[in-house]
DNA sequence: ATGGTTGCTTGGCAA
């Protein structure tokens, strides 16, 4: 029996409750995290949750931006939420799980996007984001995530590959492909034994998206999409993935959030 | 080079 992890930027979760249901029901993620919940915890839809089955939720959230949550079937033990670049924002939040008998911890980030200019000395929200990236190295390396095993996943704001965007060359001076946030990232892959499960799915040379902008009409004729939603296993998880969905039609679905739901299943 | 849309809020950011 497949163990199903999710992750969805879900961009206000409150607006999109009957959308988050929805993909439950059809579905059936055991755990789903999501990013950009921007609510308060006391205002998380968590009797919804609950009703729908998701009985055990970690909420880290705040007023009107950002903020994050698992919601699982299954226990959530050792909770924890980081502060990152000491600015208070609500964009990480971790618990364990048991998979198949073994607990796997459970990494939830919402990488800051960055900005227009992507100039750290010009623009201090891409300063802030190079800097969140240097913190998650820090923390993977000191605390040696990937020594237990692990899933770090998330809305990481980057595409790292050529392929994870629809124009590579157009891209390369646009805040979320530049190069020197691809080198962050890299760092950040590499503090640890991480793969990148979705790539591991579907080859590098194929085009592979999570996000249409809401500025694009007719997103899905002009395809432009990135890559920006990840899930990073530690080596130890990579025998256990069995399948990818990466659910496309929900960028279709009635006032759809930017991002669509990102899900990996682990055969134990 | 710019604008395009959406959400949280009601003027203007942030994405």
């Amino acid at each position: 029996m497949a163990f199903k992890i999710a992750t969805w930027n879900i961009n206000s979760v409150r607006l999109r409750m009957p959308l988050v249901l929805r993909y439950l029901q059809s579905h059936g993620p055991d755990v789903l995290c999501l990013q950009e919940t921007k609510c308060r915890d006391g205002e998380f839809p968590s009797g919804d949750l609950r009703a729908a089955g998701y009985e055990h939720l970690a909420i880290n959230g705040q007023k009107g931006y950002h903020g994050v949550a698992i919601a699982s079937r299954h226990p959530l033990t050792r909770i924890d939420k980081r502060e990152f670049c000491a600015k208070g924002d609500a964009r990480h939040i971790a618990a364990t799980v048991s998979v198949g008998g073994r607990d796997v911890a459970i990494h939830n980030f919402y990488v800051p996007a960055g900005g227009d200019i992507a100039d750290p000395e010009l623009n201090p929200k891409f300063a802030h984001k190079l800097s969140f990236l240097d913190e998650m190295t820090a923390l993977i390396s000191d605390e040696k995530w990937a020594e237990t095993p692990s899933v770090l996943v998330g809305d990481l704001n980057i595409a790292p590959l050529e392929t994870d965007v629809w124009n590579h060359k157009a891209l390369l001076k646009v805040v979320s492909h530049t190069p020197v946030e691809v080198e962050r990232l890299r760092r950040v892959f590499e503090a640890g034994p991480w793969v990148d499960a979705l790539r591991t799915q579907v080859p590098p040379e194929q085009n592979l998206y999570t996000w249409w902008s809401y500025r694009s009409p007719n997103w899905e004729t002009a395809n432009k999409g990135r890559r920006l939603d990840h899930v990073w296993l530690s080596a130890d998880l990579k025998s256990s993935l069995t399948d990818l969905d990466i659910l496309k039609e929900a960028r279709g679905w009635e006032r759809p959030s930017d991002h669509v739901p990102v899900m990996i299943s682990l055969t134990p």
